[in-house]
DNA sequence: GAGCGTATGTTCGGTAACGCACATAGAAGT
DNA sequence: ACTTCTATGTGCGTTACCGAACATACGCTC
């Protein structure tokens, strides 16, 4: 059951067994709480995060108080990459962005895994390389895509990370995320509804038609899909069982930042 | 003579003695010539370029054939991290954008030493972290500030990469940088040019107050500045030394690939 | 020094997203 | 039932940038 747990993340899982087992001495279950600040922009980071069933996302605040996302990450990847870096700090804030929880470890127990330079090491530096290109696409999607498609490529995203396909968000934080205006989300998910492809009440978005979520997609989603798939492979058969709720009384809190919830 | 160009760049300037000498048994000197595709959208990356006093831009080419650059990396960095990660391709172009000189080597070769474990996987990794967040600054940049505040970032981070106060550079090469239409960069680029910041005529660009460019850039500009300087300190002073052309007979080109100057 | 290619300058109508103001409507508490 | 809070919907003038067409001007070649 324990290894279950690991294996949801798909870097824990992707590591040969010996490997596996030396990390999840040092790793503990933590509760991810929906706006909860991760890791403070110029923050010294003291753990990383495998998520479990949670997203975290990789916001920019900029001087005004606009933000930006720049990155997701789900059970796909591992939040604190700078810890890997040697830089252990990073401008962007870290903040859960559907609740969960996730496998939490020391910093210098990481660093201390990756310098082994086995199978840990790959699959980190596999995963920067995907994270890299994640935020590289934002960035073109960012200069040449319409909000409408954006959003798209943000709801594909999001729900990737996701088990099922709905997912709790209101348009003003899917706006927040992806630097805009609220109105227009408005109007670009009021198209999408109309067109049978979402349907959403307050703060509650259900999926109903990926397909047609994908063709009015950019590019920007597919490219990154399949850069992951290349650097990440992972086999969608093992994540059956993979969650299944320990007992929740182990969890344990991440220490809450000063503007959780932020937003 | 010979060990001076190796610190022309700053990555390789940085490693302890021991490990320069090691690869410096691997590094040729080669041309880069203004339009060379270095590396071509998810092509086999087979060597890694450390800049001498040349320029490369990591550009994403959109299927409509619209680019954006991502990321430009100078005597500061190394073209070719995927190298590093594992990845051995990347959805970016890598093409020169200011002629010079580099140091190259076969990816194999930096790789065993990355695997060593020593300075040079050290400044490996901090750069890595410092090309992430030029890339995600970009990202922000391009959803919140103007062209006329990006077209300053981009002429600040270029100017820093090179030897003068010079760029051969169109404003139509600008504008596919940026992602824009030629004719906003001639706005942006008149108005700069009328208070004095700059000057040019038919692709010479010269900057004449980096003060007032710095004043009218975005914060963005800053904070991927600082960034390096955190990540990869490097003594100014030792910037003096660097340079001094070699011997031109013993550089060799490197390959020319497929649509090279496509832009 | 005439001709030509390329770089830059300018104009004009169109549009996506912005900023702001305000209307509606579900959810939660008293 | 009533208030209150939050989420969503809508309209309107403004702005930055786009797309296209066209004008100028520099520098090279013959």
């Amino acid at each position: 059951m324990f290894s279950n747990g690991i294996v949801a993340n798909h870097i824990l899982g992707a590591l040969v067994a010996p490997e596996r087992e030396r990390l999840a001495a040092h790793l503990e279950r933590v509760k991810m709480v929906l706006g909860t600040v991760i890791h403070e922009a110029g923050a010294l980071q003291a753990h990383v995060y495998f998520p479990i069933d949670c997203v975290v996302s990789l916001l920019y605040v900029l001087e005004n108080g606009d933000t930006a996302e720049v990155a997701i990450i789900g059970n796909d990847g591992v939040v604190g990459m700078p810890i890997i870096t040697g830089g252990s700090r990073s401008p962007h804030r870290a903040i859960v962005q559907a609740g969960g929880s996730a496998w939490r470890m020391h910093a210098r127990d990481l660093r201390e895994e990756f310098e082994r330079g086995g199978s840990a090491q790959q699959m980190l530096l596999r995963y920067s390389q995907a994270l890299t290109i994640q935020i590289g696409q934002t960035a073109v999607c960012n200069r040449h895509h319409s909000l409408d498609q954006q959003l798209c490529r943000w709801l594909l995203m999001s729900i990737d990370r996701l088990a099922g396909n709905e997912l709790s968000m209101t348009q003003d934080l899917i706006a927040h995320m992806l630097g805009v205006r609220r109105e227009g989300v408005t109007q670009a998910a009021g198209k999408l509804q109309r067109t049978g492809a979402i349907s959403y009440q307050r703060g509650r978005i259900t999926v109903l038609d990926r397909t047609h979520l994908e063709a009015l997609s950019c590019e920007c989603y597919k490219v990154v899909k399949d850069e992951y798939s290349r650097l990440l492979p992972w086999d969608t058969t093992a994540e059956a069982n993979a969650g299944g709720g320990g007992d929740d009384a182990s969890l344990h809190e991440p220490e809450m930042v000063g503007c959780a919830r932020a937003l």
